[in-house]
DNA sequence: AATGAAATTAAGTAGCT
DNA sequence: AGCTACTTAATTTCATT
């Protein structure tokens, strides 16, 4: 991955908040002609500085309205079973995020579901299994950012 | 919010993979004109089905290495202070995800910084005050998804 | 090696059926 | 919705530093 400059970085500033910016747009606030600002952001985008660019949806439209964060804690006589779960959580729909962690417990979940249906139907399925010693589930009750 | 088809459906799918995709890029994989795609997606930004798009900017571009979840207890007896941590919260440039959760807990912080230095001054500046009763750093080792 | 200006190509938008 | 014309943006070319 090659240096960057200050533009870089006020490109990739830029983008991050809104990947819709039009080059001269771009242009304007960095002090570069439109023309340099759309190669500066193909280097970045062939160099995997700019891994991709996504939409973000607003959750309520797949009626995925309710968010919990999860602590599992799994059972350490079991450590074959580690890349197993990871491949089951990483395939589950409702896992939006998914962290191996340190401390008590062992991985942190975000979940996004329907409802406390949706949820339950979710935790029989992924999480009520022999290695998960214990889950903790933390309801989101407003996303402060 | 207007009713969604499975046009609408398909759209955002791909759309929230990759926000790049052209019209005729759609128009292939939802079956319609590339015109008729354009347009709804133009509907859905406009009615905020799509909030915004981002670029996704690789981590360690930033020198943000580290990831930690952080467990944030508060005290239950200054009830007034919980709108201003809230705004220092979401203005402190660490925090990329926060969430207000049911449970032992009251806030879940995803926190991104370069190393543990950085980490601990984001504590000091940030954690320590007296409205925070105790919090419970998680350092993610990998992200699983 | 990277820029800006200009020309080319491609994409997005709007009007009409 | 599709088709087509129009507009805007992105890409490439090229002369310059």
């Amino acid at each position: 991955m090659a240096e960057l400059d200050k533009f870089d970085h006020r490109l990739l500033e830029l983008l991050q908040e809104n990947a819709r910016l039009t080059g001269s747009a771009l242009a304007q606030q960095v002090g570069l002609s439109s023309a340099a600002c759309l190669r500066r952001v193909q280097r970045l985008r062939e160099s995997g500085v700019i891994e991709r660019d996504i939409a973000v949806i607003n959750p309520r439209v797949f009626g995925k309205r309710m968010t919990v964060v999860v602590l599992v804690t799994l059972n350490n006589d079991r450590p074959d079973r580690y890349n197993l779960l990871r491949a089951e959580l990483a395939k589950a729909p409702e896992v939006v995020q998914c962290d191996h962690v340190t401390g008590a417990h062992d991985i942190v979940l975000r979940v996004k579901v329907a409802d406390m249906e949706d949820y339950s139907a979710f935790v029989d399925r992924v999480l009520v299994q022999p290695y998960i010693k214990r889950y903790e589930s933390l309801a989101v009750l407003g996303v402060i950012k």
